[in-house]
DNA sequence: TTGACACATTCCGATATCGGAATACGATGA
DNA sequence: TCATCGTATTCCGATATCGGAATGTGTCAA
């Protein structure tokens, strides 16, 4: 047995720099393939073939105007991302709630 | 010219399934590598390896106890994370309000 | 000091992934 | 209808990454 990870999912579609520098040029809003070749400095297949996996986990979508196609990112599905990283963070401050706690009723032992 | 990614960002370290898998396992708190071993079924030198990338990234710290080694998360280094993520909900939230201030002026031109 | 234990590391083969080049495809304009 | 433009797809070689098996390393207990 070999390798069990696929790019089908969207932590994996963002571990790729140039993929996440897609997504960030497309924050300012709907673009052109070609715009998007433009800005950073990436050839036009590569760009695609990146698009393609973002559209495949949902994180951009494409909508066509004559010959040319506008992507756009789709904010919705970076939910999952988000949760996913607030849970961790969610951990870390029950954790100092709890500390704080113990504290409390140290300093209150003390004054006992 | 072939790759140009490394397993040396948080962004890559996230991107496989069983490295989230031993994220998880210690949100309860410090763990053995035997422990999670134990919890999820992995083979032992593949918990080891994948705990080696989380440590190079930061996500996760070592303290050494006799023969065993305690891992325990480092939320601090999620933050990247979160803020990258965060960054693309804020853009969408910006881009609605900037809707909703549309809207109020179409409105407004309306009663005049 | 020796053996067992907990873990890390190395070596390996299988496979996924990336980028480049060439090409295919569909829409448009002449 | 045909050439062109914008984009997607395919084919390819190079390399990264994963998991398994075997082995190395340090610590403890007898």
């Amino acid at each position: 047995m070999a390798r069990s990870s696929t790019t089908s999912d969207v932590f994996n579609a963002i571990g790729d720099v140039h993929r996440r520098e897609i997504l960030d040029a497309l924050i300012a809003g709907e673009k052109t393939v070609g715009a998007i070749v433009n800005d950073l400095s990436m050839s036009q297949p590569q760009v695609s073939k990146h698009l393609r996996v973002l559209s495949e986990v949902g994180l951009v979508k494409c909508r066509a105007e004559g010959r040319r196609r506008l992507y756009r990112l789709e904010p919705e599905h970076f939910r999952p991302l988000r949760e996913w990283v607030v849970k961790y963070e969610q951990a870390w401050n029950d954790r100092m709630d709890r500390l704080d706690d113990y504290l409390q009723e140290l300093q209150q032992g003390e004054h006992q």
